[in-house]
DNA sequence: ATCGTTTTTGAACAAAGTGTTTGTTATTAA
DNA sequence: TTAATAACAAACACTTTGTTCAAAAACGAT
């Protein structure tokens, strides 16, 4: 890839990222962007189509990033939800978004972020999906459950940066765990 | 109120409902909004300072209607969140929800809506609340599992809209406390 | 029915943003 | 060095926003 492309959306996604965390998505503009990033409005139209475009890969190097060793964690070890192995599991990926907390500060805290919640939800879905037990004895059906659990971290999540992120990974990996754990695990013996 | 506000914001209500149910949120104008609830630019402006203030509006009207019998029951009979009569409540805030999938389709359904579930959430936090069962005992704050409850409801909403409303509400407030009972009572036998 | 008040209205406005085009200038990789 | 590539500024037509103003219409009360 051309140097001058590289510094380009280095620049830009520095800039938007920056912009993030002073107001919500929504409000911001295209001008702005470039703006701050120094670059001519053509050269951003020239790499992305649309802002919502620059958000969808924004996240989605974020997420690879965030995710990486826990996807590749998982084909070495075998983890499940359901038992007190995924606690490790759920601790790092809370440190990887602790480290990540600038960027995702302006993107997930306020009432910004509906689309970066869909795509976050989403990526969860995948995660999670490899980690669900399976058990047929269930009484809610398997998606009910993925997306409850999905939910239930991405709310949790919410809730620690909008708390200041007092509580330490491991002590998130508790929470998560107690409220997941009873219900994954309350049928398992059949 | 003068009959002329009366019917101008009835027809700006409606007008917006309506487009709510073809695109998301963020991509109506107001300029649509006065085209097809036939008002004046100037009369709009009358009435709501911006477009996220009708939303508001709107929604805290749908809110009162939805859980008006819920709240008052409240006061009549003692329910709880952590025992079974925790299901009529629920299955009766649903039913309400259905009859109103018009207003709340277009709203929540597609990817927008990021203000009316902020919204809601914190409704459904006030609603829940004098529902939790009081407990010094458990391992998560009481903050944090009001937070989650509520996040799970409207979740669940979320997933129950996209896929067509296909469960009765008898059937949803079950997988409700499938998913939040086992949280609730567990540390109840203190 | 009339009268003073309130509401609605259209037209026009500046300001800001969008996405595209065009020709020019820099930078790059070879 | 050279040919390709990327960045650029300027200008573009277009849409949206929120405000102002004076005139017309609808209203409630007498």
């Amino acid at each position: 890839m051309d140097r001058r492309q590289q510094k380009t959306r280095a620049a830009i996604f520095a800039a938007f990222n920056e912009i993030l965390t002073e107001k919500s998505y929504h409000q911001i503009t295209v001008q702005e962007i470039i703006d701050r990033a120094n670059v001519g409005r053509t050269t951003f139209y020239d790499h992305f189509e649309t802002k919502d475009e620059l958000l969808r890969e924004m996240c989605d190097s974020l997420f690879r990033h965030i995710f990486s060793d826990v996807l590749s964690a998982e084909s070495t070890h075998d983890f499940s939800l359901s038992d007190g192995t995924s606690r490790m599991v759920i601790t790092h990926m809370i440190y990887h978004l602790r480290d990540n907390r600038k960027n995702l500060l302006g993107i997930l805290a306020c009432e910004s972020g509906e689309m970066f919640l869909q795509f976050f939800r989403q990526y969860l879905n995948n995660v999670f999906s490899s980690y669900m037990p399976t058990s047929n004895a269930r009484e809610v059906p398997e998606d009910f459950l993925l997306n409850h659990i999905s939910g239930s971290f991405v709310n949790m999540v919410q809730w620690w940066l909008k708390g200041g992120m007092k509580e330490s990974p491991e002590q998130l990996a508790t929470y998560f765990e107690a409220v997941t754990q009873p219900i994954l695990t309350q049928k398992e013996a059949e």
